[in-house]
DNA sequence: TGTGTTATGACACAACAGTGCCATAAGGCT
DNA sequence: AGCCTTATGGCACTGTTGTGTCATAACACA
């Protein structure tokens, strides 16, 4: 089972056609339409079968596709800015820090809306479905980063909380929020967004930042 | 149009097929499930044929089916809460209108969603487009209802991104955010979503409070 | 080079989304 | 009542999703 003398398994090959399906299911994807699964076998050169042997259903097809489109995109936007920024001392520096993330994160969320949002369509199940695909977490760790200096002063609880919250004023649910409900420009939408990350952060520093660390 | 001598069409039994369809739907949709057209159709005892006359593809169906369920859920929610409670004098009392609303909605956000999932994920298409069913506007209403005693108190934009950034923090949005990338129990995110609108709204109240109103 | 494991392909099959066609039942009007 | 309009139901058909089964090709290792 685990450690079976000669492993058999054919990891080149499985990856071959892996990266075949999904690059296959990218090129599609990102022309706007949603092919169906035999369309991406046959872009990808293998049989229809085979294609199901690899993602259970054309949704998760299409989700892992898009996800590994969008991949890179945040965290190059970041890198490209010179990580989260050096260290610092002060309140200030960690509120720029934030406020470079969420820019940053903003910025690139309006640039791919249209993906983020097929992204949304598809993880949103309508009940907590053990076998649909679950998101990434790249936004919580974001925003740890941003905050990492700030983590020592706030209890445990509050930095939770800040982080939770934070995690609402960001990131594409707060983009389509911003402009389906709110009909805000991009520009405007991420004023937002900055603002409201920056009072959250601000009062969290002043409730607790006074004292001492640790719960 | 509106009123020619004698319309022809059956309104009195096209209606009632047509609710037959739609709360049919909303039963199942409720449920959880994304009912196919012949289970819809049969639960309203009708014809897979007809249901595809009044809902040209099972999307529009189960889109406003959802919609209809939510307008349902929302309508109850707020009555049953006798408004967002009387008049009053002070910032407390506008905190404490705020957070009324806030746990009122989260708490009908938790029992109902499924059926608010559901609702994400048909309306969230790929663009804001036109032709497309419009979710309702209900969360703003109730914020400006909320923040009404204060609303002379503030700039108007001030006023205005503080409504943006509170629709950020309550909502079924934010209730999916908190439980699928932040892991929190329903209890938990209903304290995030109210600490969050509560330090955006004192903080609005505290930039521009002492002075006078009007841009 | 052979041999066994393993991924793949071909075929079949059930279920569902839509659509067209036509007969028929249900409505309204005199 | 009778009649004409209109909504409905039944059937057939295409294309897609998802699954099972089994033969075969490709691989890894000796």
């Amino acid at each position: 089972m685990a450690t079976t003398k000669s492993s058999g398994e054919r990891v080149q090959q499985k990856g071959r056609t892996r990266s075949a399906l999904l690059s296959a299911a990218i090129t599609l994807v990102s022309a706007g339409s949603a092919p169906s699964v035999a369309e991406v076998a046959d872009a990808a050169k293998v049989s229809r079968r085979t294609a199901y042997r690899y993602f259970p259903t054309q949704e998760q097809l299409l989700v892992e596709a898009s996800l590994e489109g969008v991949r890179g995109i945040i965290s190059g936007a970041i890198e490209g800015n010179g990580g989260v920024g050096k260290a610092g001392k002060g309140a200030a520096d960690i509120e720029a820090r934030l406020d470079r993330v969420v820019h940053a994160m903003q910025q690139s969320a309006a640039e791919n809306e249209q993906l983020l949002r097929s992204m949304i369509r598809l993880t949103v199940g309508t009940r907590p479905d053990p076998k649909r695909l679950k998101r990434g977490y790249r936004r919580i760790e974001l925003i740890a980063q941003a905050l990492a200096p700030a983590k020592k002063e706030l209890w445990k609880r509050r930095y939770e909380r800040l982080v939770s919250a934070l995690s609402l004023c960001m990131g594409i649910e707060a983009l389509i929020i911003l402009r389906d409900l709110r009909g805000l420009s991009e520009n405007d939408a991420e004023d937002v967004s900055r603002w409201a990350a920056r009072t959250l952060l601000r009062e969290s520093l002043l409730e607790a930042a006074p004292k001492r660390k640790r719960k």
